[in-house]
DNA sequence: CGCTACATGTAAGGTGTTACATGATTCC
DNA sequence: GGAATCATGTAACACCTTACATGTAGCG
């Protein structure tokens, strides 16, 4: 679905999708080179996605066809699996109790500034868009991603002040 | 790290142990059988978990070496990594001028409704949490999870609302 | 000329899930 | 006696990452 939703977008080689997924979905998807090649092998065997000249297949970009179209369409309309959560800050925090003092705090401290990071990512990816004019047909959608990476950037830093305060009233309690 | 931590709670049986992942840490972490079950043997034959009667294996439960406890102690410590993200959702929702119409407001709805499910859950662990009296030298350190929890949750159902009117109002500007 | 970026691909290995097989115990 | 639950385990498979191998093109 990523690689036929960028090729959709505008033709490319499967080295400049890697860069564009890691650049543009970054933030929610990610694929590898190992996934990327053989996909793309599959998808042309498949007629879904197609290059202009298959003698030399060097740097020449594949493209989207009618039928990939199609079934891009397909697979956006199946409905979103959410993937079985894996949290190793809070499976530590949980456990935060066999931790050294300190430990907890510094946990949560390098999440929060972690958020912060992401939350200029966020910013940055809003200007990226304005600039990219490609994407210019999925901005307003694109926008609602961004979004929801900030919601989720700032829930993040709100929740460690939170925690942050509270683990430090827990240290000085029992000192 | 998650089994060890488990057992360092309180011994349990193999089952045991899955329901206990599955309710506890359900909503930032998840295991299976086939993961449970040859962890558990790997972690005796290393001397980190023991059975009461090796002789009748059955519903014998397993409980937490010293050696198991300094094991979990180091893990704990170890940086956690995040995982690759990978929102079936977003990718949906960033390619959603591709979707039919309405489809962007019934994945959005679905988030929303989804995170409210989640709200509940965190409301009711809360409630749980006061009554199980094992949990509670973790008390304080859970509650941080439980309170990181309904953070993301509240943040989702803002960004919903937020991405609900949008498509409204784009689906009404372009008929 | 050597370095970096572009470009493609594969193989090995790790991780994790699902499904199946098996049997004991408990409860109605 | 039969169904549900408790309990353990394995095998097949899907998925994905890392590392390696290989080569081209452009640039300072």
């Amino acid at each position: 679905m990523a690689v036929l939703g960028a090729l959709s977008v505008v033709p490319m080689t499967g080295y400049a999708l890697r860069e564009q997924i890691r650049d543009t979905l970054g933030h929610f998807w990610s694929e590898s080179f190992g996934q990327i090649y053989p996909t793309l092998a599959e998808l042309e065997r498949q007629e879904l996605v197609e290059r202009q000249s298959p003698e030399d297949s060097r740097s020449t970009p594949y493209s989207i066809t009618e039928a990939g179209l199609a079934r891009l369409r397909d697979l956006l309309s199946e409905p979103p699996q959410t993937p079985k959560p894996r949290s190793g800050l809070m499976l530590r925090l949980f456990f935060g109790a066999q931790l050294e003092p300190g430990a907890g705090r510094r946990l949560v401290a390098d999440a929060r500034s972690q958020a912060e990071g992401q939350l200029a990512e966020m910013a940055s990816a809003r200007a990226e868009l304005s600039k990219d004019s490609r994407l210019a047909p999925n901005a307003a959608y694109i926008l609602l991603t961004i979004s929801a990476g900030e919601h989720a950037a700032r829930a993040t830093i709100a929740w460690a002040d939170e925690a942050l305060a509270e683990l430090a009233r827990l240290e000085t309690a029992t000192p």
